[in-house]
RNA sequence: GCUGCUGUAGCUCAGUGGUAGAGCGCGUCCUUGGUAAGGACGAGGUCAUGGGUUCAAAUCCCAUCAGCAGCUCCA
């Protein structure tokens, strides 16, 4: 009698042996079918594993719904790439293989470097090991054991992470494939059978455990599928995902420009580009218009005294600019005898007089505010300014407009009393709301970074950060989206909430900010006269919905492929003519078009129109208005609109009040696919 | 910043130790065509920059700069 208990608890009772096989068809032929393989007791079982017969054992059926299938099998096709790395380059040393979206990675270390050219023979030697068909086998072994196990293959990186890492775990896992062994939580399929396709994706460098001051190790990435079908699907959609990248459409488009000879990481605007974010803050300025801010403007560099009070000169030294040295300072060090090195010193220790680009807004704000004598009268104060900072990124960091040495802040800086905290922090939340509703982004992650209770690195009294975080909470409650609390996120200064998006290679980026800053009121010694005719310390806040125009437009770019609604597009439509004959026509379209408020060209060359609907469609033109000799006679145009082709001949009266109906609703309109 | 890869015409990319090619784009001409590429001819390159090896380097080596992927970082 075989007795299987299965996860809904239920219990099947057979006469005879069954396999996993049995059981599946025994529930259905469907599962039969999907059944990829068993797992009894937790451990993973072929289909024709024959049940032990007597005590009832339970039983999971696994099939590719299994949230964690894939997972598993990609696990285990991890062990099958470092068996094949392993057979080909001798002296590898392990580190971890974990499973991550859309793949795996194995971190490696060789004597001789991998490259891109050793993936044919690994994955060669890999299809190998997998028609050897070998189990993956569990051993479990006590630490004293585990380690000396580890020290036997030669595998420091394991030793490690067995005596740091795992110091709670008594006991140990190793799973074991051939000659292959590895110290491995599992679980793994039971057979290499499971693995479908698979393909080595690309090789970079990884540091032991994410410390910069470790090792550097090569992690080999890759994915499997079950099928053959899956994997080119899945590699088909990497290479979809590349074609709306934003750097691609940006030079396709004509939106920027990254000169070698400006600098790294400093965007040149093209007309179009530029067209496109004087758009985005006009349409901002109206909202901070209406929510009570003053736009104010500021220089581009402050005195570094202006910075040591903020706090961020020398301590943020790393991420900014050299300063610009005061010339009467400078000559008067050369006099001394100043050598370089002792510059160098002197900066590092802040000692140094002169200018710095300014590395944020907030500072200059300050100033303002500091600037008159305020009463509580005149709180909040709400001074905006769309400001360009200058940061020094890291080299390896800069790419694209996603991340940038030299970027414009939609930046705010509000000046408020305690009580008004909540309120302004939920006006601040409606403007991020407002942005992402206009886009039609949906898809953006929101993070209420908290202090943690048990540091003591934080500014500010206990009982104002209460306050503030439960201030931060009710404020992102109000955009009716899930929000994640992180402990230990806040900056030292103050909570904050955060809004990350990704782009279309799955990086996080983090767009808006909404910040509460106890310090730099502190730190510039900042008040206000109270109704109690006393004087008060503001409360800061830190704001910007886009987060910075850069990154911003790089991220829309890529939400919209390209594609812009129309209020956004620099060229909402193009006259096309059938031929030189109707040129005269297409010119009195587009003057009415133009007085109409539309923001259209004309194609006049001596093309085929054909050639012409094409060169509209790759340039994602809105809308192409076709004029022929029919048109000229009726007074029309016939639309062809970039999503859903031809509309048909109109009226150009009607045209224009069709555009213009959609430019003042800001439509966002997108292909229904 | 680190590791690996890459750098050839405006763009996308071929290419060999013996001093450069395609497609697109651009210009001129022909064509006057109603919803995704009409044709002909032509112009255009210090083969990223600086060194080195060699009789000879765009090709091999080194450095620098820049780009890409990842790691690390992001007040």
């Amino acid at each position: 009698m075989t007795i299987v208990k299965l996860p809904d608890g239920s219990l099947k009772e057979f006469d005879s042996t069954v396999s996993v096989k049995d059981v599946a068809k025994s529930i259905g032929s469907r599962l039969a079918k999907d059944a990829l393989w068993g797992e009894i007791d937790m451990q993973p079982v072929e289909l024709d594993y024959e049940i032990p017969q007597g005590e009832p054992v339970n039983l999971k059926i696994i099939t590719k719904k299994d949230p964690n299938a894939l997972a598993t099998m990609r696990h285990s096709c991890a062990h099958v790439m470092a068996r094949a790395v392993m057979r080909i380059k001798p002296g590898v040393q392990l580190a971890f293989g974990p499973t991550i979206d859309g793949g795996f990675y194995y971190d490696v270390e060789c004597d001789e470097p991998l490259t891109e050219e050793d993936f044919p023979a690994i994955e060669k030697e890999m299809a190998k090991i997998i028609a050897l068909d070998e189990p993956f086998e569990r051993l479990e072994r006590p630490r004293s054991d585990a380690i000396q196990v580890c020290k036997d293959l030669s595998q420091d990186f394991k030793v490690e992470h067995i005596e740091t890492g795992l110091a709670e775990d008594d006991s140990l896992s190793f799973y074991q494939q051939g000659e292959f062994l590895d110290l491995c939580r599992g679980p793994h399929i039971p057979s290499p059978r499971r693995i479908g396709a698979f393909k080595l994706l690309s090789i970079a460098g990884a540091y032991w455990k994410g410390d910069q001051s470790r090792e550097q190790l090569q992690r080999l990435y890759a994915t499997a599928f079950f099928t053959q079908a899956e994997l080119d699907a899945h590699l088909e959609l990497l290479e979809e995902a590349k074609k709306r990248d934003h750097r691609v459409l940006g030079k396709r488009l004509g939106l920027f420009h990254i000169d070698e000879m400006v600098g790294q990481g400093l965007v040149l605007w093209t007309p179009k580009g530029s067209f496109v974010r004087q758009k985005l803050q006009d349409f901002i300025s109206e909202h901070l218009q209406r929510q009570g801010y003053d736009q104010v403007f500021t220089p581009h560099i402050g005195k570094l005294d202006l910075y040591k009070t903020s706090g961020h000169f020398p301590y943020y030294q790393d991420s900014q600019y050299t300063p610009l040295v005061d010339r009467e300072y400078l000559s008067q060090l050369a006099e001394e005898g100043c050598t370089c090195g002792e510059l160098a010193n002197l900066m590092n220790e802040g000692e140094i007089e002169g200018y710095l680009l300014k590395p944020m807004n907030c500072p200059h704000h300050i100033r303002l505010f500091a600037s008159e004598q305020r009463s509580y009268r005149d709180l909040p104060i709400r001074l905006s300014e769309f400001g360009t900072v200058y940061r020094w990124e890291q080299s390896g960091e800069i790419g694209g407009l996603t991340r940038v040495r030299g970027f414009t802040q939609d930046d705010a800086h509000l000046f408020v009393t305690q009580e008004q905290l909540g309120e302004e922090l939920i006006g601040c939340i409606e403007l991020v709301k407002i942005i992402f509703g206009a886009m039609g982004m949906e898809d953006y992650t929101v993070r209420v970074g908290l202090r943690d209770p048990d540091s003591s690195k934080y500014v500010g009294d206990p009982e104002n950060w209460d306050l503030a975080e439960q201030a931060c909470r009710e404020a992102a409650q109000t955009l009716g989206k899930e929000f994640s609390e992180d402990p230990g996120e806040a900056a030292f200064y103050g909570p904050k909430i955060d809004f990350v998006v990704k782009d279309c290679i799955g990086r996080k980026w983090q767009l808006g900010t909404v910040q509460v800053d106890y310090n730099l009121p502190e730190r510039f010694g900042l008040e206000y006269v109270g109704s109690d005719n006393k004087p008060h310390r503001p409360i800061m806040i830190h704001r910007a919905p886009f987060g910075s125009m850069e990154r911003f437009i790089g991220v829309l770019i890529e939400h919209f492929a390209g594609s812009f609604p129309l209020w956004l597009a620099p060229e909402q439509g193009r006259i096309l003519t059938v031929s030189d004959k109707s040129e005269e026509y297409g010119k009195r379209v587009e003057s009415q078009m133009r007085n109409g408020g539309i923001r259209v060209k004309g194609d006049y060359r001596s093309e085929k129109l054909g050639a012409k609907i094409r060169d509209g469609q790759l340039e994602m033109i809105p809308y192409m208005m076709i004029v022929g000799p029919r048109d000229a006679e009726n007074g029309t145009v016939s639309i062809r609109d970039r999503i859903d082709g031809d509309l048909g001949a109109i009226p150009v009266e009607e045209a224009i009040a069709k555009f213009q109906t959609e430019i003042a609703d800001k439509t966002v309109r997108r292909k229904s696919s």
